[in-house]
This record gives C-alpha cells, structure tokens and sequence, in this order.
DNA sequence: ACGCGAAGGCTTACACTGTAAGTCGGTATG
DNA sequence: CATACCGACTTACAGTGTAAGCCTTCGCGT
C-alpha cells in the first residue's frame, strides 16, 4: 500500500513536472478556507473576468488551492454559483420610505446601485431561486399587501414588476462590454434603415437607461395603483377568483 | 507526407477501433446537408432534451454525419444556437386585430402558444438579438406609434413589455420539469411559513399561467393607453425630452 | 503522553466539451 | 482527361466538472 503510493509518485516524478512543490505551503497549517471566501473569490473572478472566467481550477488557482479542494466546501458547482448570488443578495440594502409605492421604487434604485457592478448576476437572477431572493420578492409582497392590493392583484403586481425590483429589466444591454459593442451594432443597422420604425422612434430621444427604467417603473407603480383604486373590475371579471 | 499520414492511419488500425466504416455512406452520393437541416435537428434535440443536450456531436449523430463536417454550414456552436432561435422567430405569426392594443395584445399570445413547445426559447430570447427578433420588435414598435404613442413613451412601453410581445415573463418556472419541480419545492416552503407575506397573498388565488400574463400584459396595455391619454406630463418633466 | 479519527488538503483519472488542422474521395468544370 | 474544390471524415488538443483515493496534520478523548 505504502510503497505502491510512494511508486506512483516516484513515476510522477519522472514524467516531467518539475517544480512539483507548490509555493502554496502557507505559513505551517495552512489556510482554513471556507464556503464563503471561496463565493467572495468567485464574485471576484465574475466581475473581473465575466461568469464564463469563473471554474473551479481558476478559483482554486485564485486562492492557492486545487480545485478538487473546493469540494469540501461546497458539492458542485452549481452551488458555487447559486451561492454568489445569494451572497449578493443577501447584502441588499432594504430602504423604507413612506408608502408602498416609494418603498418598492426605493429598494428597486438601491438595488439597481448595488448589483451594478456584477454584470453577471443579471443574467443568474433571472432563472434563480434562493432563500434570500425569496426573502426579497416576500418583502414586495408585503408592501404591496399594506398598500391595499387585493390578493389577485399583488399575483398579477408580481408578473408585471418582474426582476424589476432587483433593478433592473431585462433589455439587451447587460452591463458588460460584450454586450454594449452589441448594442453599438444594433444601432448602426438601425441607422441603415433595416428596421424603420425603431429608427423612426429613435428620433430626437436621448437615451438613458437610469432614466428609463425610473419611467417603466413609474409607469408600473401608477398603473397597480390604479388598478387598486377600482376599475379593478373591468379587467378581472374573466378571474374565477374574486377576493379583498 | 503521403507516407506519413498512411503510417498515422496505420497505427490507428491497430489501436483497436473495429469497425472504422460507419454505415453512414448513404446511397452514393452522401447527404446533401445545409444550414437549415442542422437548425431543425438542434431544435429538436433541445426540445426532446433540453438545450444542454445540443452538442456538435450530438448534432452530427443525428444527422448521420461527423461532428466535424458541420463547422462546414456554421462556423461555431454560438451560430448554432443564435440560429435555432432565429428560425423559430421567422416562424412567429403576426395576426393583425383591430386597433395597437389588440393587436399587440393578439400577437403576443400567438407568440406563446407558437413557443410553448420550446422552453429553452425562454431563457434565450432574453440575451438574443438576431434580425428576425429586430423585426419583430420594429413592428411592435410601429403599432405603438400607429396608437398614437409619443416617442418617449413609445420607448418606455418597450421596456415595460420586455419579452412579454414574445408571450412570456420571465419568471422562475420555465417550461421545463426541472424548473417545474422547483416551483413545488418552493412552494412547499412557503406552505412551512418560510415567507408568510407570500403565504398570505396565496390563500385561495387559483394559479393558471396564462390568465395570468393576459391580466400582467393588459394592465400594462392599458397604463399605456392611460399614459398616453395626457397625464403623460407629471411623470414625464424630469425627461430631458418633449416630442410628439 | 499518546493514538487515532476526521478534516482538509493533493493527485490522478475520466468522460465530455468545442474546435483547429489535416486527409481524402467524388463531382463539376477547365 | 485533368484539376480544383466542396464536403465529408480523422485525429488531436486544451479545457471543463468531478469521482475516487491518498497523505498530512490537528484536536481531542483516554
């Protein structure tokens, strides 16, 4: 047994790789490593690099371990990524302003502030699920619950504000560079006269995407607003369910 | 040269592969394979089994054909997937109702029934661009203006409706029995109290999907014709820009 | 003081991915 | 008839996640 092991890296040792001693002794005991320096490495290498950088290898190599190390702490790699996100939301500021309307416009900028710089996890959020996601759209519920909507209409509510109280909505532009030369292309058939009518829309508008996402918002809250204030009905009546 | 590549031939033989002549010499003249082919198997595959499944190889073994021999008709697998996508938009209906709302309203949902047999659309739509996707933005856009919708709003409708002119939000569950399955471990959460606001907006609202979007995307039909109708000013004097 | 069991690293190996580079047979064209 | 080229095939490689097993070191019960 022992002999086989210690023949097997004698072979190792003829093969070729010199330098077999990692400079990575640390200090005597080495690193403790855990589940949340290896998420806090990961954000890292995502926001740097984009997710597609992110691997176990590279992780490993990024805190001066082998990547089969990280599976002490965490069992594949769908948890390393999930537990980015939830890492990041679970740092979510959860201002709280007047009334309901302001609270969810609040948190919704707040967020938007603070996932800018993580590109990434918009595309994750989207298709995530996560106690701490959970806690946040519960959060919107409630606020949608204390301003009055009836229990069908914070359903719907929830439809139509989407990841938008994370936010952000879910257009073309994803932060990072790839994306935006994208959208640099887009633009310029657009100015072709490839597609007439965007390019007709575009006249004169400036675009900004803070700006426009206040407005989308906006128009969002006032419509749920409206909606609560009676003309509930016309709309709904085709709803098996009518309740306060 | 020529000697070389006999030799390396020879070797192989002996390698141990048996059976080196695949049975895929078809008539006498091979198979003619295009573009379009490769698009319909890949749509297929990922229908049966899930967009993962789509795998150059994969793709090959369904069309009788080594992987290699595709990079003949695409030049990577992102061209592959960006075109299964685009072949399914060219096919989306485009059914003309009466007025902007209607219609927009009608193509929508003919657009869902059209995807709903290809839930990986879903989680591809978002980040795609593609002309056929333009297209079908462009016409969206030209009824909105047709409506009577300014140019500012116009541009805010288009971000408030998203992916909903596609006939879907972007929620968590996502066709798939995956995604389905996920849904029921949440909602067994949320029956154990784990998100009690939710928990209490869910007493006795009856869920169906589709009824649902139609109220999400009429509540923002009709915030827009609302917006349109003149109040468009409060919300809108922080905008830089005033059009017609 | 000691032994030992587990924790937490490391190594190897494997199946699978996309794809670069080169080979080769047939068919259409000079 | 010769040739060029198209469209298939073959081989090879680097990079992925991860299963399985090995080795060292530390903390703790006896």
């Amino acid at each position: 047994m022992r002999t086989l092991a210690i023949q097997r890296k004698a072979v190792k040792r003829s093969t070729g790789t010199d330098a077999p001693r990692r400079a990575s002794r640390r200090g005597k005991g080495r690193a403790p490593l855990s589940k949340e320096q290896i998420l806090r490495a990961a954000t890292l290498v995502a926001d740097r690099d984009g997710l597609g950088a992110v691997t176990m290898r590279r992780l490993g190599q990024e805190l001066g371990v082998e990547a089969m190390s990280l599976y002490h702490h965490v069992t594949n790699k769908e948890e390393v990524v999930a537990g980015m996100l939830e890492l990041l939301v679970s740092e979510l500021p959860a201002p709280d302003a007047g009334d309901w309307k302001a609270t969810i416009r609040a948190r919704a900028l707040a967020a938007r502030e603070h996932l800018r710089p993580h590109a990434w996890a918009f595309r994750l959020i989207a298709n995530a699920e996560g106690v701490n996601l959970m806690k946040h759209h519960d959060a919107v519920v409630a606020s949608l619950r204390a301003g009055g909507l009836s229990r069908q209409l914070t359903h719907t509510a929830m439809h139509v504000l989407g990841n938008r109280t994370f936010g952000f909505s879910e257009d073309l532009f994803l932060g990072d560079d790839h994306g935006h030369r994208r959208v640099q292309e887009i633009l310029r058939e657009v100015r072709q006269g490839k597609y007439p009518a965007i390019a007709e829309a575009l006249q004169g508008v400036h675009h900004d995407d803070d700006l426009e996402f206040i407005f989308a918002l906006d128009l969002i809250l006032d419509g749920l607003e409206r909606a609560r204030d009676g003309e509930a009905r016309d709309a709904r009546t085709t709803s098996p369910v009518r309740d306060a």
